[in-house]
DNA sequence: AGGGGCTTGTGATATGTTTCACGTGGCAAA
DNA sequence: TTTGCCACGTGAAACATATCACAAGCCCCT
């Protein structure tokens, strides 16, 4: 009867959640009523496998030999995610990136709003950006505070990224989410998560190189191999 | 003499590396010579032995008893990652978030750069922005091939981007990097990354629901075990 | 009511990553 | 030259995560 004395489950598990979440919104909007693990495996680029153990860590919501009635699913998972509690965001820094987040519709669908946004340019306060009004720095702590907003997108520069975490964790903020191109600290009983563009794409290109260096490698070995001589 | 014959790196060594990329990068416009590993590992948030441990996948860059110098380390790390090879990338989506991305002053800063855009809302054909002129969806594989572009920013509506992915790689690109919140197939020549900020997003707020549940789990026990007769 | 076939949930296993702990080499000072 | 200290590089251990493989349970059909 207890909820969830399962083991902790692992960061990527969750981010598969969020994932399996989703499609599961797909496959309901196209009628579908169960799935699979097997099924869902392949729409997510999971395995089968996988998506039963991530699912396990938090329950046991389908039935053997028949698969997951999605609706159930979804709703447990709204559970474990907080997917639906309408949680208000705050937004630090209306620049480009910023007034892109403003604009993505991807958060108001899984119920995530953001309600303020600030920026320390004069210039920028006061306008208006999707029915958001852009308020000075120097009200993040009562706005914060009165609303009780506990999640915060962050976009700004790199160098005032620190500064400005700070005073969001003062004004009792309970998360980040870090887009400046920096590695922010924070107190442990805030959570940070971040994304960073240029780490992504160094990733590639890292990849990339390897994959040309690997078929020069090849290359040559099969030059030496039809050498003769070259044995050992 | 062999240049790595070292076992492969984990993906997020790889991740780091950019991390101490951009903190070497950082130390030295402060006039900064050396570093240590704990040195890095404070500016970066890693453990020294972590530090260590990414960076000796891909070589022996320091002097024991002293640490390592930043020019060379720099220098090393822009073979690993690619970075200073010029790289072009080509974006697709040219929304808010593709608008963001033409602007981002992060990649150009590491050699990574935009150089064609591509939409397929004729009102967005055509214009300019930060010196790329938005092209229509049929001149990718052209374009494409002609400019030998290896890297490509996906930022399209979540339907089209299975579509669209497909046409790049069918214009020859071998790394994507996707802004659309859904699952890509790739074809295993190519190379995938994700940025999906709704992920981010529900991860966090799992993070909170579940730091919540703890308290007031904590709590419960602590009015039972305040409660006699409760030991056992 | 019983059997067959299917899919979950999960111990056990394999794989992968991080951390530990120390040998090794390098520098500086006496 | 020797001594002492320092920080790297790296086997080995610990830990974390993913995969395997199968028993348990459910449904349908006869």
């Amino acid at each position: 009867m207890p909820a969830l004395p399962r083991g902790k489950a692992p960061q990527m598990a969750i981010r598969r959640l969020s994932m399996y979440y989703r499609t599961l919104a797909a496959l309901r909007e196209q009628g579908v009523e169960s799935v699979s693990s097997e099924h869902l495996s392949e729409l997510t680029g999971s395995t089968a496998a996988q998506v039963r153990r991530d699912l396990a860590y938090f329950g046991s919501f389908g039935r053997r030999g028949v698969g997951y009635e999605i609706k159930t699913l979804q709703s447990h998972m709204q559970g474990i995610l907080g997917i639906g509690e309408g949680w208000s965001m705050a937004l630090v820094g209306v620049g480009n990136l910023g007034s892109a987040l403003l604009a993505y519709d991807g958060f108001p669908r899984q119920g995530f709003r953001i309600v303020e946004a600030f920026d320390s340019d004069p210039r920028r306060v006061g306008t208006v950006i999707r029915d958001v009004v852009v308020k000075p720095m120097d009200q993040v702590k009562e706005t914060i505070q009165t609303r009780q907003i506990a999640m915060a997108l962050l976009a700004v520069p790199a160098k005032a990224a620190q500064a400005v975490t700070e005073q969001l964790v003062d004004a009792g903020v309970r998360c980040v989410l870090n887009f400046a191109p920096i590695s922010l600290r924070v107190p442990s009983h805030v959570y940070l998560a971040s994304v960073d563009l240029s780490i992504e794409v160094e990733y590639l290109s890292y990849l990339l190189r390897e994959s040309v260096a690997e078929d020069a490698e090849r290359h040559t070995q099969e030059q030496s191999a039809s050498a003769p001589g070259s044995g050992l």
